[in-house]
DNA sequence: GCGCCACTGTTGTAACAACAACTATTGATT
DNA sequence: AATCAATAGTTGTTGTTACAACAGTGGCGC
């Protein structure tokens, strides 16, 4: 659907406010997709990040200042998040032993058991929901990676 | 700055993957730069959405309904974001004559002048920020538009 | 008019985010 | 060794969001 239709609003200043406006828009109702995907398995859409990103580098740890680094939304609170996936059982936490300052962040086999379980209908997902061509949507990567500059 | 670099991830499991994941982190970026430009005037990424809706339609008003269809993320919480810009002066609020369940909200002069000033430095502000021709963000705005069927 | 359902908003509650102040640890300087 | 700055994470506080339950109003059939 058109953006001007989505949220009824017919004309922008120009093609840049209008393209703020589509990429915010776009990313609430993604978020919102998202967020019904997983709420079956009591996980939200950040938390789901952080096990992604554990996952990645399986089965090293990450420190905890890393996740936040690499968070899509820098703005979340890494410790709160992760103490809230150990005590789901989905990662364990250590000390590092050399520098006791950091802290290891390691997926669990019940994290990696849930994140299969996820990946299993993702494309079955992806077709349900995003209404474009594999060509077009490395255009649109090409493109948001250029906006960003 | 490519995806893979600013979130420190090496591959997706395709290019579907990577486009939800780009256009997140973008809107999160956009987010972050326009909290950071609306913070001096003591308003919200989404009480700024209100008043633009309510300016788009002045003088008539809008009712509260509208205004959560028309937002750009639909969980936000109208009536407490419209209480909050009254209080702050920059609309006004009315129980409608003739259906008294209805909410009639009105953007006033001082909310008015607010968005002429905020309007001033918008080209600035993109020309900062978005690095990208005004060809390619009309494809941009066709893809999203696409994208979400 | 009366009962009922749909419409329009409001409010309670629990979870979450934003931002800054804080503690603990390490490394560098003298 | 004592001090200082830098690093890594935690916590307190205040505000916001998400969801669902709630209350008031209007319209319609009988």
């Amino acid at each position: 659907m058109k953006l001007e239709e989505a949220i009824k609003q017919k004309k922008f200043g120009n093609e840049f406010e209008k393209v703020v406006v589509n990429i915010l828009y776009t990313a609430s109702w993604l978020e919102g997709i998202n967020i019904r995907r997983l709420k079956p398995h009591d996980i939200s859409p950040q938390q789901y990040n952080v096990l992604r990103i554990l996952r990645g580098s399986h089965p090293n740890p990450v420190m905890l200042g890393e996740i936040t680094e690499r968070m899509i939304d820098k703005n979340s609170n890494a410790t709160r998040l992760v103490e809230k996936l150990r005590l789901k059982g989905f990662l364990k936490r250590d000390i590092c032993k050399t520098n006791r300052r950091q802290v290891d962040i390691t997926i669990t086999q019940k994290g990696l058991t849930l994140l299969d379980a996820l990946d299993v209908h993702i494309d079955e997902w992806q077709n349900d929901y995003l209404k474009i061509k594999k060509s077009e949507v490395q255009l649109l990567n090409e493109l948001l990676d250029k906006l960003r500059g």
